[in-house]
DNA sequence: TTGTATGCGTTATCAA
DNA sequence: TTGATAACGCATACAA
């Protein structure tokens, strides 16, 4: 077993004081040039690497942040925060940072769970994802002046931290242009009841953009509650009633649904008596085409086209406003925002 | 802002030295019942915690366990490894303990983040998922004295440390079971190329089955990479030589492409000359059955009936492994092995 | 059963 | 530009 290594052991094999050590780490300008390269050397040749628990008792940071992990409700949702973790990690390492995990089955039980995390291990910050409206946490962090970053807006609620997130209304927008650009008219949406942010977000875009093409939306949406069932029946009505050619989904789930309804449809093939004009009826291309959210790897598999998140790239950027909230003068910035935008992975289905 | 509450504070209001207050915690045995109720009232009344860098600094011991985070080969191991994450973070709390993320790239590469992490954080265990052949990581781990667990046997070398596994053979075996008692004869097996543990294992399940109920398993089984489209080949392959009547895979990506062949296979009907009878041909509930393994969002979402693993057990089963190790006297115990069963979940394909 | 003294490895303050 | 010293909060050996 190697011998532990300290700052001193650094300090006796460099003929310098322990000071002068801690002084190249952390306050390299005021060291002189030949006597820096002779202690860097030391350290390198000895292996000495920082001992955090020390370097925490005297400065009050632990250089480490906390992240939520969620009892997995859906596939999906398991899935997201899987990458987004990830990318957290590796974008957390090279700024010094490293990830602990926490747990909580509601809100009030995760404000008392920071208590916990912050009184033990003096954490630097959290990142929060799955905000939504009404969400405590929030307030609860600030108010003691916690640092923290969010994944996702601050729904309905005034915005006093900085957050990151992706730009659903600017995928869901794409993915309509994408099918009015193929030729589609006729584009219906399949979402979730109104009052979740992230459900709304999802729909303006695709209402923004047929509008913007000037088509008329009025009947060709649906909300229903999350699940492959649920996207099943409202694809169905639809395509009963409004007859669209192209089904824009809020979710992977939805979308798998509806795109059993269509399959459902084709199969049982057009009835004898239709007529085999090209309008009402499928699209340009002959079928009904469909997209889902957050191309998720049930996307992948069945050959579902679908709006991806760019979720490395969110967790990245959260790093970042997170170490500019830590490192720099506090007080004087103000909460930064960044919004991605979210791309159409294309697949088979539209 | 609360004040900083440390073992002091909670002295002085209790009217002890910091000592006692100390043995209340760490020897409650050695203090008067009085006293120590007052203390805990102290405790209580000013919600001490105590400071893990401090501890830490006196014991050695971070109570932090690291985990990594893979970058998601695939949606299936991203969502095994979430789940198993959630089990663990859940697990590890009331024992006191803390889990701490980090990435690596290559065996290589973890070894040497492994030096970092140790001397920076002191942790006090690993826990190793996605073991395989020739793993380097145990044996470093294992040279240096670091307790870990891993999440997966030692694939072809001696065992050395405790682990916790989840027995694909039983899985697939009470998945073949299952369509044997349904009165399926002739049934496939679609795994991955000889070599990796774990699909040897699953193959080695099925195979077993076949051969307990005196089947013969001759021709009815093929090793592709994982995938969809692999899974659709192999199966195509199958149906057109062997004509099983039920099909079990090593994955549910095998599954969904196999369940994509006996969907192409249904749509293009019995070709006009074939004979009705129930053999050979689909099996006793005239059609053919699929089943596949890790009971993914994308088995949940296609009603494909798949073997699940209990990865919140297993979780729970590493912590236990590993507080043995770390709470006990070392050297004594000999290392540990849990083997888990999966079960069978179903659903519309078997 | 309780209290006193010491040191873990680091950084901040201050003096040289 | 460098070095001596103190302090962070806790647990341990030892004394009372």
């Amino acid at each position: 077993m190697p011998e532990k290594v300290t700052i001193a052991t650094v300090a006796t094999h460099a003929q310098v004081s322990r000071q002068t050590v801690s002084n190249v780490l952390n306050a390299p300008h005021l060291v002189r040039q030949e006597t820096r390269e002779r202690v860097r050397a030391a350290i390198d040749e000895l292996g000495y690497r920082a001992n955090q628990a020390a370097r925490q008792m005297r400065t009050g940071r632990s250089r480490l942040i906390a992240v939520r992990i969620e009892p997995a409700r859906d596939g999906i949702n398991g899935w997201i925060l899987d990458r987004f973790l990830h990318g957290l990690t590796e974008a957390a390492a090279p700024a010094g940072y490293r990830v602990i995990l926490y747990t909580a089955t509601d809100d009030e039980q995760e404000t008392s769970t920071y208590d916990d995390l912050l009184a033990s291990y003096e954490l630097d910050a959290f990142v929060l994802t799955s905000t939504h409206r009404d969400d405590r946490r929030t307030e609860w962090l600030a108010g003691r002046g916690v640092p923290f970053v969010t994944f996702g807006r601050p729904w309905g609620a005034p915005t006093i931290h900085p957050w990151v997130d992706v730009d659903g209304a600017a995928g869901t927008a794409e993915a309509t242009d994408r099918l009015l650009a193929a030729g589609h008219r006729r584009i219906g949406f399949i979402g979730w009841p109104a009052g979740s942010g992230v459900g709304d977000n999802r729909r303006d875009g695709w209402l923004g953009a047929l509008r913007r093409a000037a088509h008329d939306p009025t009947g060709l949406d649906r909300a229903v509650l999350d699940g492959v069932a649920e996207g099943e029946q409202a694809a169905l009505d639809l395509l009963a009633t409004a007859r669209p050619t192209a089904l824009v989904c809020a979710s992977d789930s939805l979308a798998l649904g509806a795109l059993r309804a269509v399959g459902t449809r084709a199969q049982s093939g057009p009835s004898p008596g239709a007529s085999p004009g090209p309008s009402p009826g499928p699209g340009p291309d002959g079928r009904i085409a469909v997209i889902g959210f957050d191309d998720t790897p049930v996307a992948q598999a069945v050959g579902l086209t679908s709006v991806g998140q760019p979720l490395a790239q969110a967790a990245a950027r959260c790093i970042e406003l997170l170490t500019r909230l830590l490192d720099d003068v506090p007080g004087a910035a103000a909460p930064e925002h960044v919004l991605l935008r979210p791309h159409v992975v294309i697949r088979d289905s539209g």
